[in-house]
DNA sequence: TCGGGTTACTGAAACGATTCATTCCTCAAC
DNA sequence: GTTGAGGAATGAATCGTTTCAGTAACCCGA
């Protein structure tokens, strides 16, 4: 059934050695033999078995890259470019979704680490991972991905996230707002704990402003709908002027919350911004201003320092990658 | 460096059958022993070799999947439905993203075959695909994954495109439209086709009804978005007054085009419904009326049927499931 | 005391590709 | 004719787990 180096050797008539030398290293082999090997491949239909060049090799050819969200497109672009740069070396990406939850970024980090993967990109949930720890011990390069690395001891790929909630709070304020309502959580994420300082700063760079955070339990457009409904049973003098939400799901709800029925109106009663200008935040009810993050190029920059660190072993300098985050105005601030 | 069982067995003086049997039949070892064995486990800190299970095993515990597009929200609740499955019986989902791409498509098909996948979701792109044969041939179970099988060779789990086509353009004939323009394609996209011929059927039970059709080059936002604008760039008499679009991203993006300098108003000009109704459909400038499709259900369902299939072999009767589509109908078509 | 059954454990063989020390050839140079 | 260099091919050993035939120890009833 199965067919193995053993049976295409003997169907050449060449020795096993042969057979694997035609496959990995061709111009060791005489142009004959490489050709009759590879009509006995073809004749067969064999199909090298990964399992026991892994085995052989002590890794696999793949890189483990947990996010928070799938559903979140800023992540499948984060994962688009770790996957091209992956390619370019012949890797391969495994895709794994903690969905925010401590246990499944867990098991996801227990699956790789069996696999015994190249390396490991991760958005982590919280701070202390022993998980990641060990997996570095065992000599697996780790990168940090949208999140920099609080000790200098892990490579990481990031957005200033405090720069990027100053730039969107900076710009209600440009715009006459005065009332920020920041919607986000849980604060354990590292991404909206520094947004929320970055518009902690502004506010209190800006005399008269203040600001009011409505904490969600995740960052989905369903969680953004529970806040946005809370903001719109206020009386009207209630509300807030402007909403900050972590993410552009967030805002996305928060958006639909405030329009039904048109109770509210976006941006003249209620200005809002989001973050990480996924593709539908320019196609939503209002069309969404948000702050743009390069993401393919952080899924890119970060597969680079993983395999350089894996090629280079203990001697590969780690590095602190950060891009900077850019603000796009549309209507929903009233741009 | 590498701890393997060998050293688990030395660290508690039992035997390397042993050790084994305490991994993976607990109860066939005496608690004592069981004891001993965790405890080295822990101290020495042993992770399962992954790849040499597998090699010992014949196949993996994952289930390779590949989908059309995964910024497409509809294929990442499908892989989601999935992943579900799967993890209820201790298995693995590897995502694959073909991006309607042929050659794409191709090498994940290898390279499940290489890593002697448990089975394979897929979601193909054309109909002759000699890759599934020769996986099938091998023994690896293939469930075609919102498509319907041609022939009874493949189980398959689908929803029923055609119906949704209809269901989508009766709806516009309901509401008073005539001039339907159909976005959509490539036309070799068994799911574009099916949707575009129950279009045609509702077109045909209509008097008085016209079906123009708008191919595209693929199922994105942006693609939607040119297409959008050579309707709006038409005089008004010659504007269809209701656009069915193959997908929401098309729709989404048909949509900003079309709102684009208020140029077109929707739906008040130019209805427009989409399909799969994915999450951001009814946040959109207008929201989007569109066709329902249970995403994460066929996910589930199709690693249900793969799982008995490759559990029972051969003997194993494949079946074609098919879903019913559902219209949901929003402000996008007057609703 | 002996056979028969059960339970607990052992350790060699097997999975399939890769590696590397070794052998075999051929050809050129002296 | 001998030597040496270098290209081509060989095949046993190896990676780490699981399986399974077999051993050892023990209990029970006859």
């Amino acid at each position: 059934m199965a067919v193995s180096v053993r049976d295409v050797a003997a169907a050449a008539s060449v020795s096993v050695g042969t057979v694997s030398n035609v496959l990995n290293r061709p111009d060791k082999v005489a142009p004959a033999t490489v050709e009759r090997v590879i009509a006995a491949i073809a004749e067969l239909g064999f199909v090298r078995n990964d399992a026991a060049r892994q085995l052989r090799a002590g890794r696999s050819r793949s890189i483990g890259l947990v996010v928070l969200d799938v559903r979140n497109p800023f992540f499948t672009d984060v994962a688009r470019g770790a996957e091209d740069r992956a390619a370019e070396d012949g890797m391969t990406i495994l895709l794994g979704n903690s969905d925010e939850n401590a246990d499944r970024e867990g098991s996801y980090l227990d699956l790789f680490e069996e696999q015994r993967v190249h390396g490991v990109l991760i958005s982590p949930l919280a701070d202390d991972l022993p998980r990641l720890a060990r997996l570095r011990a065992r000599g697996t390069p780790v990168v940090l991905v949208d999140r920099e690395a609080a000790d200098r001891s892990y490579s990481s790929v990031a957005v200033d996230d405090v720069v990027g909630g100053e730039l969107a709070v900076r710009h209600l304020a440009e715009t006459g707002r005065r009332r920020i309502a920041f919607v986000g959580g849980p604060s354990s994420i590292r991404q909206v704990a520094d947004r929320l300082e970055g518009a902690r700063r502004a506010v209190a760079a800006t005399p008269g402003m203040t600001l009011e955070v409505i904490e969600t339990d995740s960052l989905t457009v369903l969680q953004g709908r529970a806040a946005g409904e809370a903001i719109r049973e206020r009386r009207p003098a209630e509300r807030p002027d402007a909403v900050f939400a972590a993410n552009d799901l967030l805002a996305m709800g928060v958006l639909q919350a405030l329009m039904m029925q048109g109770s509210v109106r976006v941006p003249d009663e209620v200005a809002l911004i989001g973050y990480d200008d996924i593709d539908f935040a320019s196609a939503a009810v209002v069309p969404l201003s948000s702050i743009r993050q390069p993401a393919s190029l952080i899924g890119y920059t970060a597969v680079d320092l993983l395999l350089k660190e894996a090629e280079r072993g203990e001697e590969f300098e780690r590095q602190q990658v950060v891009f900077q985050p850019e603000l796009v105005v549309r209507a929903s601030t009233g741009g």
